[in-house]
RNA sequence: GGUCUAGUAGCUCAGCUGGAUAGAGCAACGGCCUUCUAAGCCGUAGGUCACAGGUUCGAAUCCUGUCUAGAUCACCA
């Protein structure tokens, strides 16, 4: 908030009422619409050492700071809040200053801190769907937000290469794929490979049920199906090494990979450094056998090796089965370590569903086993899950919302709407394109991501994402709108000087606009904190708000008036500078057209 | 059953380190384009902040309990 507002209370509290304030919190605020003041501050508290009347208190203050720093041209008391009104040239200064601060955020608070960043983290049967969605726009959004709070930021992705599951859809190509590729069947890679592994869940579920029928348990249907039987089969062969199971595994995982990358491509999504379990697992498996000679541990009768936590209030964890193979938590434990050794990071965030809070959970005790700092570096960003209006998504009842079908839905209604109201039917046909394309991303991003990440959220596919309202079009416009507004300034030869002069009238909605901007830094540091792309999103969407009103007030290019035209032309540029900038914290573009 | 999350307008969400009269958008209704991009702006209507207690000058916000929904407690990942 305002630190020199926290300052000056500061200076008065202790030289009326003498009292030590380095541990006394400052409540300021924004004052609220509808009363006269830029700041408010909660007077309350200090009632305590001033033993007197909230309002006699607030008196006291707001004579001592009138009177002894020019900043405040003026206040008023109602109940127990002063609220204090800044003086004209204190937000021409802040607003001069501004240019630089926004070109050069946040550069202050760098402390050289270094994090390693999970997400994405795709199973290779299974093509990319919404859920995927906002896990990615989230690890992205985060990345891009702590890279600007001044955080070295290792983005990273871990690839699910391998298990039964993998398995399963290799299965299924060798029995009744006939050798065909993603290309002769004109599937995207990653769909032709999911078919698969949806294939083999169909025939193992006729197995089962054909099993229950001739009299057996589902349990020992499960286990003694013919197709599992001979997936695990596969699985030995694989972590044996055997060649012709591994050739097939790569060719396959060779197309996923090829489909992965066109839906990351999409989304504008990358990554610094890609592991992949099958090449972790079997560090997993060596520091569970070291843990588990340690005696941190411990072996059951038929060899399996499990970890107790019932102390810590929960349960026994496996982590090595019983024929020696690996299982999730295994992997995880040689992907945390190997990353810690290759990046020496001061934090390890995982972005997951919150589903896995309990499995991240046990992890990090797991590690603390081991280490007990790097344990705490580790932190899990647990998003909540993306339903649909009838509830969760459901593969068996085709319910999937698929990320590729989603983007190119969106593309079609962008394409629609820019045709009906958009100023693009002069451009180049694939500059027309591209325009569409930002416009139709920046609808699905900024819908994802304005809400708060911890929050389970609803998506309706047919009405959910709009052009209209709290929306990234309708954001993108406004930048768009100020962009025309310069470039008509400079047909019309208008010098623009980037400063206001100290002299120039202001009116509130200019008071208040520079306000915002001025908070710019601040959200930034505070969503870099809270892991919550949601406060850019909710901070860029007020200002927009803000200036939409203002512009459709006040003229900026008929203004006579040199001075103010120069204040409104900077105003508007630092607006379009800093909703580029918020945008681009949340990966979306912005038009200067649209 | 244990643990964790959440419950704010018809719908989707803000607001939650306690502060003044709980805000947006969508949907509904009514206005504003010979004037810098109407994907915009203005207005009307819409609320027992799940419920009940407690803490205090003050509670949507903190605590306790209840109800409801979801997640999790796998030799799946």
């Amino acid at each position: 908030m305002e630190k020199s507002i926290v300052k000056y209370i500061k200076e008065a509290l202790s030289s009326i009422y003498s009292t030590d304030t380095t541990k006394i919190n400052v409540p300021v605020e924004i004052t609220r619409e509808g009363i006269e003041g830029d700041f408010t501050v909660v007077v309350y508290p200090f009632t305590k050492f001033s033993k007197k009347s909230p309002e006699d208190t607030a008196k006291d203050l707001g004579v001592f700071i009138k009177s002894k720093f020019e900043d405040i041209a003026s206040y008023n008391i109602i109940k127990g809040f002063l609220n204090i009104r800044m003086s004209p040239e204190y937000w021409i200064n802040r607003l001069n200053q501004l240019n630089y601060d926004i070109q050069n955020p946040i550069s202050q608070n760098s402390q050289n801190h270094t994090m390693v960043i999970e997400f994405s983290s795709p199973n290779t049967n299974k093509p990319l769907h919404l859920g995927h969605i906002r896990n990615n726009l989230l690890g992205d959004s985060v990345s891009r937000i702590c890279k600007a709070a001044g955080i070295k930021v290792i983005k990273v992705n871990l690839i699910n290469d391998r298990g039964i599951h993998i398995c399963k859809s290799m299965l299924a190509w060798i029995k009744w794929g006939k050798n065909k590729t993603p290309q002769d069947s004109g599937l995207k890679g990653d769909k032709f490979v999911g078919d698969f592994y949806v294939l083999f869940e169909k025939k193992y579920r006729s197995q089962i049920s054909e099993l229950i029928k001739s009299g057996k348990t589902e349990d020992e249907a499960k286990v003694e199906a013919p197709l599992i039987v001979e997936a695990h089969e596969l699985l030995k062969k694989w972590e044996n090494g055997d060649k012709k199971v591994l050739q097939i595994w790569n060719m396959m995982n060779s197309w996923v990979y090829e489909g992965f990358e066109e839906t990351y491509n999409s989304l504008s999504i990358s990554f610094d450094k890609v592991y992949y379990e099958s090449q972790t697992y079997l560090l997993g498996k060596d520091i569970v056998l070291k843990g588990l000679s340690e005696g941190k541990f411990v072996k059951d009768p038929d060899s399996s090796i499990w970890i107790d936590l019932t102390d810590l209030g929960m349960d026994r964890k496996i982590l090595l089965r019983k024929d020696g193979t690996t299982v999730y938590m295994t992997q995880d434990i040689g992907t945390a370590m190997q990353r810690f050794d290759d990046f020496n990071p001061d934090k390890m965030v995982y972005v997951v569903g919150n589903e896995q809070d309990y499995h991240f959970n046990v992890l990090k005790n797991i590690i603390a086993c081991f280490d007990k700092e790097r344990a705490e570096k580790i932190e899990h960003l647990s998003y909540g899950m993306v339903e649909l209006p009838e509830g969760k998504m459901k593969s068996r009842e085709g319910t999937v919302v698929d990320a590729d079908d989603l983007i190119a839905e969106m593309v079609d209604s962008a394409a629609k709407i820019s045709e009906e109201n958009g100023k693009i039917h002069e451009l180049a046909e694939d500059e027309k394109q591209r325009i569409i394309k930002i416009i139709a991303l920046g609808a699905l991003k900024y819908y994802i991501l304005k809400v708060d990440p911890k929050k389970q959220m609803v998506f309706n596919p047919n009405e959910s994402i709009d052009f209209n309202g709290n929306t990234g079009p309708f954001i993108q416009y406004t930048h768009a709108r100020i962009c025309s507004v310069l470039r008509n300034a400079e047909k019309m030869k208008i010098k623009f000087n980037g400063k206001v002069s100290a002299e120039t009238n202001m009116v509130d909605q200019e008071i208040e606009l520079i306000s915002y901007l001025t908070r710019y830094n601040d959200v930034v540091v505070e969503a870099a904190q809270k892991f919550d792309p949601g406060m850019i999103a909710n901070y860029v969407y007020s200002l927009v708000k803000e200036y939409n009103q203002y512009y459709h007030e006040y003229s900026i290019l008929k203004e006579t008036d040199s001075k103010i035209m120069q204040l409104r032309l900077l105003l508007s540029r630092n607006v379009a500078q800093v909703i580029k900038n918020c945008m681009d914290l949340l990966g979306i573009d912005v038009p200067e057209v649209m």
